[in-house]
DNA sequence: ACTTCTATGTGCGGTAGGTAACTTATGTGA
DNA sequence: TCACATAAGTTACCTACCGCACATAGAAGT
């Protein structure tokens, strides 16, 4: 996992910034590799900096006491991790953890307050963000309610391919499990179903995504309500408003 | 249901305003009455005003295309219904719906915008209180996963009666199954075991809370958590900060 | 009192997913 | 190349919840 270089406009918050702001941010803003695994924050836990991932993948997942997981939101290069910090809150109760490694731009906590404070266009980007987070969570509410295995499997599949370039996701079952909140015998099974009809495939920790139209006829419509909403809150047009 | 005067102050936001501020948006508000199953806005409904409930309690939902239906949060004297006016995106991909008939003060959307733009006390208040939300969606999110519907029915009743002053809930348990996302059935069996056990009792849409500590006793970690992060932000202290 | 709703109770088969115990592959490092 | 760890596959059983059908009981109007 080398160190690659990005720049932070990669990030589609930080790129949609009028150059003033952005100029004025840059020097607030330093990179940083994210490993798989890393904990970015935990539970209640105190934060110095807000994240603003490139080619990184943060996952927000709780655990309960007897250590069973599950994730509510994941946020890549269209997000930033920490919202805690602009929010209000300081500390959030939920454990932030690096889904896919990568790298991301992190910005001192004070810096981020007073920009924030500045109510300018990162403030309007930020709560916006924020707003598609919301979705995000409460999506994943309904569909852990409603929805089966098999779906939200290809749901979270298609999140995550969404927010990295590769068709290639590293990622073992036993780990898509925490996620999901199940158990990775069901992980198994619903992977090789989708590894049956050709959708996908997979070897010890790597999973191929070879027929994306195949896992958005299978997803449930949870997928795109949130896709949907993400593209209108932060699309192209985030530029003019 | 008589339509009974309230004051704004009854509002927990509204009444930490520091007095400049609650003055000045005083004539902003308006109260208006709540009966139960008021659609208070739909799915990508616009908004005109924001709510401030007194007495009433606002659930959120998402209704799938198939017509089930789960909550993902409820809002009472505590918070704000219509966080998409402030958080910049002016539509939420769910449903507002009256779930307890009562009082609500009104405010149009330019006022709001106008005076969180300000970046005073209020605008604080309203993240603050967005970012309780946040927590109780997410737990909302794990707890459907993770946790038995007879937990799920103590979560509920215990966030309900916390935004209640009365011992009893003016609601059926066709609604509640709704709220859960459960068949009925599936409510009155849990019910059932709750009544029982002298917990609560009801009869045809009339449901008592007889002790609220047998209540406590068997619900899951998620509603401490979520009433931890309530009172964390959006306790006494919020007067100073 | 009688009908007619609406709310609640109950039983039964079906199924998705949990629990558990075990096997089979595919790295990886001594 | 052999040992060992990790990832994934398999099987058998169990339980919670769903879907459906139907029974009962308050409430509300005539």
């Amino acid at each position: 996992m080398s160190k690659r270089s990005t720049t932070p406009n990669s990030n589609r918050l930080l790129a949609a910034l009028p150059s003033e702001e952005y100029e004025r941010l840059l020097p607030g803003l330093q990179q940083v590799s994210f490993p798989l695994g890393e904990v970015v924050y935990e539970f209640g836990g105190h934060l110095d900096y807000v994240y603003f991932p490139t080619t990184a993948i943060v996952s927000l997942l709780y655990t309960m006491e007897n250590g069973s997981s599950a994730e509510m939101g994941l946020t890549g290069n269209d997000g930033v991790v920490g919202i805690a910090l602009f929010m209000g809150g300081g500390t959030m109760p939920n454990r932030a953890v690096v889904q896919s490694a990568g790298e991301a731009f992190r910005m001192k906590a004070k810096l981020l307050q007073d920009e924030f404070a500045r109510g300018g266009k990162f403030q309007y980007l930020l709560l916006r963000y924020t707003q598609a987070l919301i979705t995000q969570i409460s999506q994943t509410a309904v569909c852990n309610r409603l929805h089966a295995v098999d779906q939200q499997l290809c749901r979270w599949l298609l999140l995550s391919h969404d927010r990295v370039k590769a068709d290639e996701l590293i990622m073992t079952q036993e780990l898509i499990a925490d996620m999901l909140g199940v158990r990775r015998e069901g992980v198994t099974v619903a992977a090789g179903r989708l590894q049956d009809v050709g959708a996908i495939s997979y070897v010890r920790g790597h999973i191929k995504i070879l027929d994306r139209a195949k896992l958005e006829e299978k997803v449930c419509e949870c997928y795109r309500v949130v896709k949907n909403e993400f593209d209108r809150l932060l699309g192209s047009d985030i530029a003019q408003a």
